[in-house]
RNA sequence: CGGAGCGUAGCGCAGCCUGGUAGCGCACUUGCUUCGGGAGCAAGGGGUCGGAGGUUCAAAUCCUCUCGCUCCGACCA
């Protein structure tokens, strides 16, 4: 992309209304402009992070098993009534009256249209097991919408939702899902944590909170220290086998949100040495409540006896657009954003210090050409601001790898590489510093 | 919803107390000079001062109401 013909409206100054860095550095990138309370729209940029973030949550929910759907934004009030719902969920839910005085509402979630669903369309156990999962933008009605995407009203949710015959079954969707957040946090180049956590008005027994540790972070949580560098499975985990040893190994020691917290066993449990007592974000939230919305529902099936049975429900929840607010309270500096390459809205900025100088316009097309040749999502700056500026402008956006070329370059055939994140300068030949920094990329872009 | 603030140009702010018809920095436009880490000079464009009502010869400024936004608490991906 050529930010001339781009779309970046990036400040110097920081909004007033911003209170915490990940707000203020998103609004001075231009990343999303606040519409209402709690209400964004996403500008190109941060679009593009956002659409990063979705394909590794899709690669991950994939790989596991999960199954993707889209199920809507407006929702009916009936099924809410019938899991009891309706009323019970409180103002949170923004409730809509339609033009034939139907009751409707903005989905906060969306147990009942997929429980329904399944119901219609699913008869005999031998579907089983199915996971189901929706990205699309959810609406809670947030008494106090605050530090811009991390706590929005609108915001998108990743959320999938397993079927299964039997709770013990039910148990290993759920450690597949728990499998798939290791690794779809760690790709983002976070470390999450799971810990134990209370079930809401979703409902169930069994839940687990992903965390980042983040000194912003909305959540107390209380962990063994050896959890923040847990091994994360690889790629190549078989999610058809049996993970309750991953599972077994991430939540043996000590991990728990503030109102699952029981100090005495933190205590007894954790040598004082290993005790992390921070504040943490959560980015995913996952729960096995059994029969919860599949009873009042009529969400069952014919098993292998003939007889009907009632399916074991579990709910998987990202959330997606706090992801983007989370990576930037994780990974910041003075000058602005360091994007982790898999999430980075462009993973090299050429920068021309001269456009307009014949010369150097050309080297730089040509090097362009070549980037994006590569399979490099590069941002060109042929924009004739001054050098200062468009440096500035890169570190900011946090773009990890600036290729920069200048007539000095051009006439000794170099350019230089900068790493965002090091602040490592390189001068290489043109042709070097070109498979230099596409090298560089590709390594990084997925989790080893 | 309880408590505390703030709404003046795209962003950051001054002006309000003590009414006299709107200003500064950045950004933007044009020209010249500059140009390897946020340039200089000059000339410009842009604002129903959140909205409504009131007081007054006169309101950004005083009064009333209202809307919006932010922060602290309870709620949550």
């Amino acid at each position: 992309m050529r930010l001339s013909r781009y779309f970046l409206p990036v400040l110097r100054d920081t909004p007033k209304e911003a209170e915490i860095v990940s707000h203020q550095l998103m609004l001075r990138a231009g990343m999303i402009k606040q519409s209402a309370a709690g209400i964004y729209s996403w500008l190109p940029l941060g679009l593009k992070v956002l659409t990063k973030i979705g394909d590794i949550v899709r690669e991950e929910q994939n790989r596991a098993g999960a199954v993707e759907v889209l199920m809507p934004t407006i929702q009916s009030a009936d099924m809410w009534r019938e899991s009891g719902r309706y009323e019970a969920y409180g103002k949170e839910m923004l409730r809509i009256v339609d033009r034939h005085d139907r009751d409707m509402l903005f989905g906060p979630t969306a147990e009942e249209v997929i429980t329904a669903i399944f119901r219609d369309c699913v008869r005999s156990y031998k579907d089983l097991p199915k996971n189901l999962y929706n990205i699309q933008w959810k609406f809670r009605d947030e008494i106090r919408p605050r530090f811009g995407v991390m706590r929005g009203r609108e915001f998108l949710m990743k959320d999938a939702y397993s079927f299964d015959l039997t709770a013990d079954d039910a148990r290993k969707a759920y450690q597949r899902m728990f499998v798939a957040y290791l690794r779809t946090f760690a790709r983002m180049g976070l470390k999450s944590i799971p810990m134990k956590a209370g079930t809401g008005p979703i409902g169930g027994d069994l839940s687990h909170e992903f965390i980042i540790l983040a000194d912003t972070g909305e959540s107390q949580v209380f962990c063994h220290k050896d959890l923040i560098d847990g091994a994360v499975p690889q790629a190549e985990t078989d999610f058809d086998g049996d993970l309750s040893g991953i599972f077994k190994d991430w939540t043996s020691k000590y991990a728990a949100t503030e109102d699952m917290h029981d100090a005495a066993k933190f205590e007894a449990d954790v040598p004082a040495d290993k005790r992390v007592s921070a504040r943490g974000i959560e980015v995913g939230h996952i729960f096995y409540f059994g029969t919860k919305y599949s009873e009042p529902m009529g969400a069952r099936v014919q098993g292998p006896d003939g007889k009907m049975v009632t399916v074991q429900m579990g709910s998987y929840g990202v959330g997606m657009s706090r992801l983007a607010g989370a990576i930037i309270e994780a990974s910041h500096d003075a000058s602005g954003i360091v994007w982790p390459v898999p999430v980075a809205p462009f993973e090299v900025g050429l920068i021309n210090l001269k456009s307009g100088d014949k010369d150097t316009d050309a080297a730089a097309l040509a090097l362009y050409d070549k980037l994006r040749d590569a399979g490099i999502d590069v941002l060109y700056d042929d924009t004739d601001e001054r050098a200062g500026g468009k440096f500035a402008t890169m570190d900011l956006i946090g773009v990890p790898y600036q290729l920069i070329v200048g007539p000095k370059g051009v006439k000794s055939g170099e350019a230089e590489i900068k790493n965002r994140k090091t602040g490592e300068k390189q001068t290489l030949s043109l042709d070097a510093a070109i498979t230099n920094v596409v090298e560089a990329v590709k390594r990084q872009r997925v989790l080893a």
